[in-house]
RNA sequence: GGGCUCGUAGCUCAGUUGGCUAGAGCACACCCCUGAUAAGGGUGGGGUCGUUGGUUCGAAUCCAACCGGGCCCA
C-alpha cells in the first residue's frame, strides 16, 4: 500500500524550486552587497535611468561620532525606500549619502582623550586629531549604514570637512555678505576665566556654589508714576525690589522684568527703622518678607505687571549715580525664587540678552576676558574680579541703604569641565545672519521664509508631509532670533574675516570668496598655517568696491579671527555644496529632503535661510518628516536608561531585510516602537512573504509564461486572483507615491497572507499537483502565479532590496528582456480597464440582485464577493463537522442548495461549483434543488444555502487525490482513483 | 512653563464628509493537514475607540478640559 501511494505520489506534479525556504540572510546579504558593489549596481542604475526626469532627494549629513542607531537606520532606510521606489518608477534619483564632521562633540571627544596633554596643543594638532576622528566614523557609518543594504554613491559621498565642500559654504557665506546679512554683535556666552574662552553647553558641569543671595530695593526714578499706579498718596519713599544671586552683575543692570499677566503689591514696612514701600509679586509678599524678617507689613494695594510696564516705572540704577532705567514685560518671570521682579543685565544672562534685543537696551559687559571690571564700572570696582566685586557690591548697598536682605546660599552653579573654576555669563562679540535685517534684494530673510511656508511647492513655497510641519516650521520662524553663526573653538570652518590693529573688519565678498579659493586649493587648515597675505593672494583691494580705503589695505597689518562656523551653517549649505555643485540639480529648490522631525528647528530651517538668502529661493520642494524611535511603551531611548535596542546587533542577528521591513510597517509620521518583540513580529511576517513567493516559484517550475501561457478561464479562480493583484498594484504604488509605506506593506503581507496563502494557493493545489502538467486548467494557474511572482518581487524591492533580488535570480523562466537586477527593472503596471470592468459591472441596484432575474448585471468582483462569502459559511461549517470527527476536509463533500425553480442560481451554481470545491478543500462538491420556501440562503444577495457532509461512508477516497468521490472506482483500469486521476494516469501512459 | 504633535484589541494598522452589532492581519487558544513541511490550513476568544464633560435624534469621528507619550524650546 505504502509502494503503491508512493508510486502515484511521482506522477503528481509537486512544487521545485531551491529558493531556500529559510532566508540566511545573516549571510546572503553581505554577498549580495558585495556582488552588487561588484558589479556597480548603483552606477548601472544610474545610467539605466540617463536622461529621464530627475528626482531628487538630498540626503541630511548625520553626525560623523558613533555607531549609527536605529533613529537614523530608520531614517536611512526610508530615504533608501524613496530611491529605490523612484528609480523603479522611471526617474532618475541620485543618492549622495554625506557626513557632518565639524564641531563640538568631536571637539570635545578630542579634548578628553587628550587630558593634560591638552594644554601643549596647537589648533591644528587638534584639528588633525579631530578630523583623523571624522574620518575614522564616516567610514564606520558608511559601512553600516550599506550593511542596511542602502545604495547610494557611498564611493564619492560628500563630506563637510573636504576641502570643495568647505570653499562651498564660505560662497553661500560671501553671498549672505553681498545681500548685507552678516553682522557682529555682543551677546553672552557662557565664559571660562581661567582659560579665557568660551564654552560650549557640553564643556559644564554643575556644582554646588556658595553664594551672596540679596534683595535689592531699586529707588523709583519718578515716584508719582509709582504711586499713582498703585493709588498711593504716601510720602514713604518707593522702592522695586529684586533679587540675585550675582551681586557683581548689577553694575551691568539696565532694567527690571515683570510678568505681565502677574500681580504685584506695594508692600509697606519698616526697613532700617523707617517705613518704606516696595512693590513685590503678590504671590511672593509673605515669602519676601518673611525671610527679610519683616514682622509687620501692610499690601496697600495691587496691579498687574503690564499696567506697571505701561504706567512707564523707571528705577535709579541701585550703584551708578543719576542713571535711569525701565521695567520692561517678560514671560520668562517667574514665581520661584525672589520676587517676581527680576534684574536684567543683557550682557550677563541670555533671557536678559533676549529682552534687551526685544526693547532696544544696550547689550552692556564692563567685565573683561580675565573676569576683571573695566574702566566703565563704578571707580571702586574697576579693575576687581566678579568674585572680589560681589561683597564691594553688597557692602555698598548696605551702606546706601538699599539692602533689604542678604544671606548666602547654596545653589548649582555651572563650572569649567576643565579647569573646574565657576563659568560666568560674559557678552562677547559673534557673528550673525540678520533674520530682519532687509537685505540687498529688498526684503527680509524672515519675510521671506514666511513666506515660502505660506505657499506650496509649485506657487513657489513648499510642501510638507505630514501637513502640520508646515505650521511647526512656521512657528519657529516667526519667532526666532538673529542667527549666532560664530563659536569660539578650533574644530570647524574658520569664518575668514581679517582684522587690522585698529580692530576694524575686512569681511566683504570678495575677500569671503579670495579666501574660499585658497580653502578650495589647500583645505581650512591653511587659515591656521598661512599668512593673511596668503590667505588674501587671490585678492585684489582695488577690485573690491566694498572696501572703505583700498588705498590703505595692507595685509601684512591684519591678522586673522578666531572664530568658526556653526555647524549648521555648513550643513545648512548643502543644498549649494552638494545638490548643485555636484550637478544634481541646476537650480534650487531639490524635490526632497527627509529627516526626524528635530530637523525642523535644524537642518529644514538653518538650509532655508542661507537659501533663501543666498539663492533666492527654498532649498527643497517637500519636507518629510519622521518620528522618533520609541520603546515599546513609547518612552524615549537612551543609553543611559538602557532601554535601546542596537541596530548591529539586530543586523547581525536578523539581518537588514528584516529591520527595513520593521521600517516599513510602522506609520512614521508618529513616534516608532521598536523592541525585540517587534522586530521577531516582522521577521515572522518576512517568513511569510519569502514562502508566498516560494510557493510561486515551486508551482511553476516546469512553467514558462513564453511557451506555456494559457489564458484563464472566464469565471475561474485565476480570474479572480489576477484581479486581486492589479489591485494590489494600483494600491502598492499609489501608497508608495504618498510615502505611505506602512499601508504598501501591510498590502502586501495581507496579500500574501489572506488572497494568496490563504484562498488561492490552497485551492489551486489539486489542479497544480494533480492535472496532467500541460493541461490548459493548470497552465492558466501557473500564468497567474508567475504573474503575481514577478509582480510582488518587483513591488517589495524598494522595501527587501535582498530578498527580492534572491527572489528574482530563482523566478521560473524570467523573461530574458528584463534587466538582470530586479533593481533595473520598472515597477509593474495595473490594467485599469481590468479593474473598471470588474467594478463597474456591479448591480445597478443591489436589492434586486437576487438572482431569480437574468437582467442584471453582475461583475467578476461582486460575484466573487458572494463566492468568499459562501465559502466563509462552508468553512465554518466544516469546522464543526471537524469537531463531529470528520478531521480531513478531503472526506467531507460540500452541498449548496437551491431552490427548485430559480435557473439562474442553478446556472450559477454550475459554473461555479468546481471553483467551490477548491476553494473550500472538500473531497467533491454537488448541487441540490430544494423547495424555494425550506431554503435558507447564506445572505439576502444570494438565494444559495451550503452544507457539508460526512463521505467517508458513502465515497471511496482516490488513492491519487485523495478525494472522496461518488466517481471514484469509475474506471476499471484504475479501480482507487477517480475518474479525473484515472485519465490523468492513463495519459501519461503509466500503470500501477 | 510654551509651540507642534500623538493616544482605536497584547502588536502593527483600517475606519471617506458624524449613521447598521468598531474592522483586518499578526500574536494567543483550540483543532486539522503532513504532497509549500524548521511549511500550510480552519475556528475562536479579545476593544468603555486615553479620561471627563459638551454639541447632536445619533460621536471613534465635531468642541472643551484633563491625563499620558514624543519632538523642539524655555
Amino acid at each position: 500500500m505504502n509502494e503503491k501511494k508512493k508510486n502515484y505520489k511521482d506522477t503528481l506534479n509537486l512544487p521545485k524550486t531551491n529558493f531556500d525556504m529559510r532566508a540566511g540572510l545573516l549571510k546572503k546579504e553581505p554577498a549580495m552587497q558585495a556582488q552588487w558593489a561588484k558589479q556597480n549596481l548603483y552606477g548601472q542604475i544610474r545610467d539605466a535611468r540617463a536622461g529621464a526626469p530627475r528626482f531628487i532627494l538630498h540626503d541630511g549629513p548625520p553626525y560623523a561620532n558613533a555607531n549609527i542607531h536605529m533613529g537614523q537606520a530608520l531614517n536611512k532606510v526610508l530615504k533608501d525606500i524613496v530611491i529605490r521606489y523612484r528609480n523603479m518608477t522611471g526617474y532618475d534619483a541620485p543618492m549622495i549619502p554625506g557626513w557632518d564632521c565639524h564641531g563640538q562633540p568631536i571637539e570635545q571627544k578630542i579634548v578628553e582623550q587628550l587630558g593634560e596633554k591638552m594644554a601643549t596643543m596647537t589648533s591644528m594638532e587638534i584639528r588633525r586629531r579631530c578630523a583623523a576622528h571624522a574620518d575614522k566614523f564616516v567610514n564606520i557609518q558608511s559601512e553600516q549604514i550599506q550593511r542596511l543594504g542602502v545604495l547610494g554613491e557611498f564611493d564619492k559621498p560628500y563630506i563637510t570637512m573636504t576641502p570643495e565642500y568647505e570653499s562651498a559654504v564660505l560662497e553661500v557665506f560671501a553671498r549672505l555678505v553681498e545681500q548685507g546679512l552678516v553682522f557682529r554683535q555682543l551677546k553672552p556666552v557662557h565664559w571660562s576665566i581661567e582659560n579665557r574662552t568660551a564654552l560650549a553647553e557640553a564643556e559644564l558641569e554643575y556644582h554646588d556654589r556658595e553664594d551672596d543671595s540679596i534683595y535689592v530695593l531699586l529707588t523709583t526714578a519718578d515716584p508719582s508714576a509709582l504711586k499713582g499706579l498703585f493709588n498711593l498718596d504716601d510720602k514713604t519713599p518707593a522702592y522695586l525690589m529684586v533679587w540675585t544671586t550675582t551681586p557683581w552683575t548689577l553694575p551691568a543692570n539696565l532694567a527690571v522684568a515683570v510678568h505681565p499677566d502677574f500681580e504685584y503689591s506695594a508692600v509697606k514696612f519698616k526697613h532700617a527703622g523707617r517705613d518704606a514701600i516696595a512693590v513685590i509679586a503678590s504671590d511672593l509678599v509673605e515669602k519676601v518678607c518673611g525671610v527679610g524678617g519683616v514682622g509687620k507689613f501692610e499690601v496697600l494695594a495691587t496691579a498687574r505687571g503690564a499696567a506697571m510696564v505701561d504706567a512707564g516705572i523707571t528705577y535709579l540704577h541701585p550703584l551708578i549715580d543719576g542713571k535711569i532705567c525701565p521695567v520692561v514685560p517678560a514671560n520668562y518671570v517667574t514665581l520661584e525664587d525672589g520676587t517676581g521682579l527680576v534684574h536684567t543685565a543683557p550682557g550677563h544672562g541670555m533671557e536678559d540678552y533676549g529682552t534687551a534685543l526685544k526693547f532696544d537696551l544696550e547689550v552692556y559687559c564692563p567685565v573683561r576676558e580675565d573676569g576683571t571690571l573695566d574702566e566703565t564700572a563704578p571707580d571702586w570696582l574697576i579693575g576687581k574680579s566678579v568674585w572680589d566685586a560681589n561683597p564691594l557690591v553688597v557692602d555698598f548697598l548696605g551702606n546706601a541703604g538699599t539692602l533689604f536682605h542678604r544671606q548666602a546660599i547654596t545653589h548649582s552653579y555651572p563650572h569649567d569641565w576643565r579647569s573646574k573654576t565657576p563659568t560666568i555669563f560674559r557678552a562677547t562679540e559673534q557673528w550673525f545672519v540678520a533674520v530682519d535685517g532687509s537685505m540687498k534684494r529688498g526684503t527680509t530673510l524672515r519675510e521671506m521664509a514666511m513666506d515660502a511656508c505660506r505657499k506650496s511647492a509649485d506657487e513657489g513655497g513648499m510642501d510638507f508631509v505630514p501637513a502640520w510641519g508646515r505650521n511647526r516650521l512656521a512657528g519657529m520662524l516667526e519667532s526666532r532670533p538673529d542667527w549666532c553663526i560664530s563659536r569660539q573653538r578650533s574644530w570647524g570652518l574658520p569664518i575668514p574675516a581679517f582684522f587690522d590693529e585698529a580692530g576694524l573688519v575686512l569681511l566683504t565678498p570678495a575677500s569671503v570668496r579670495a579666501v574660499a579659493k585658497r580653502f578650495a586649493e589647500r583645505g581650512s587648515d591653511c587659515w591656521f598655517t598661512d599668512s593673511p597675505a596668503e590667505l588674501l593672494a587671490d585678492y585684489n583691494p582695488a577690485d573690491d568696491p566694498d572696501l572703505a580705503n583700498p588705498n590703505t589695505f595692507d595685509a601684512a597689518k591684519l591678522h586673522t579671527g578666531h572664530d568658526i562656523f556653526d555647524v549648521w551653517f555648513e550643513s545648512g549649505s548643502s543644498w549649494f555644496a552638494v545638490a548643485i555643485q555636484r550637478g544634481l540639480v541646476g537650480e534650487i529648490p531639490v524635490d526632497l529632503y527627509l529627516e526626524g522631525s528635530d530637523q525642523h528647528r535644524g537642518w529644514f530651517q538653518l538650509s532655508l535661510l542661507p537659501a533663501l538668502g543666498a539663492a533666492g529661493l527654498p532649498p527643497f520642494r517637500t519636507v518629510l518628516t519622521h518620528g522618533f524611535v520609541v520603546t515599546e511603551d513609547g518612552h524615549k531611548m537612551s543609553k543611559s536608561l538602557g532601554n535601546t535596542i542596537d541596530v548591529i546587533d539586530q543586523l547581525s542577528k536578523r539581518g537588514a531585510d528584516i529591520l527595513r521591513l520593521w521600517v516599513a510597517s510602522q506609520n512614521y509620521q508618529d513616534d516608532v516602537r521598536c523592541s525585540e518583540s517587534l522586530i521577531a513580529q516582522s521577521e515572522d511576517a518576512y517568513r511569510k512573504i519569502r514562502n508566498t513567493l516560494r510557493f510561486c516559484m515551486g508551482a511553476c517550475c516546469d512553467f514558462d509564461p513564453a511557451s506555456d501561457a494559457a489564458e484563464p478561464s472566464e469565471h475561474s479562480l485565476d480570474r479572480w486572483m489576477r484581479l486581486e493583484l492589479h489591485q494590489l498594484v494600483r494600491d502598492v504604488r499609489g501608497a508608495y507615491d504618498r510615502y505611505e509605506f506602512h499601508r504598501a506593506t501591510r498590502l502586501m503581507y495581507e496579500f500574501c497572507t489572506v488572497q494568496a496563502s490563504s484562498i488561492y494557493m490552497a485551492a489551486v493545489k489539486d489542479r497544480l499537483y494533480c492535472e496532467l502538467s500541460d493541461s490548459p486548467h493548470r497552465r492558466a494557474t501557473q500564468a497567474v502565479l508567475h504573474e503575481v511572482l514577478v509582480t510582488l518581487v518587483k513591488l517589495l524591492a524598494p522595501i527587501l532590496p535582498h530578498t527580492a533580488e534572491e527572489a528574482w535570480e530563482h523566478i521560473p523562466a524570467r523573461d530574458p528582456n528584463e534587466p538582470e537586477s530586479v533593481h533595473l527593472t520598472l515597477l509593474p503596471e495595473y490594467d485599469e480597464a481590468m479593474l473598471e470592468m470588474a467594478e463597474d459591472l456591479r448591480p445597478v441596484n443591489p436589492d434586486l440582485a437576487q438572482f431569480s432575474s437574468d437582467e442584471i448585471q453582475v461583475g467578476p468582483a461582486w460575484i466573487w464577493d458572494r463566492l468568499l462569502e459562501l465559502r466563509a459559511d462552508g468553512l465554518v461549517k466544516l469546522e464543526a463537522l471537524r469537531n463531529a470527527g470528520v478531521k480531513n476536509p478531503l472526506d467531507a463533500e460540500a452541498v449548496f442548495s437551491i431552490a427548485a425553480a430559480d435557473p439562474a442560481a442553478e446556472a450559477f451554481m454550475e459554473t461555479y461549483l468546481g471553483e467551490l470545491e477548491d476553494l473550500l478543500g472538500v473531497g467533491y462538491a454537488r448541487i441540490e434543488k430544494i423547495s424555494s420556501t425550506s431554503l435558507q440562503p447564506v445572505s439576502d444577495t444570494l438565494p444559495i444555502a451550503v452544507r457539508v457532509e460526512d463521505t467517508r461512508e458513502k465515497y471511496a477516497r482516490c488513492a491519487r487525490s485523495w478525494k472522496r468521490r461518488p466517481d471514484v472506482g469509475s474506471d476499471a483500469d484504475y479501480p482507487d482513483l477517480s475518474a479525473r486521476d484515472a485519465e490523468v494516469m492513463k495519459t501519461l501512459g503509466k500503470s500501477i
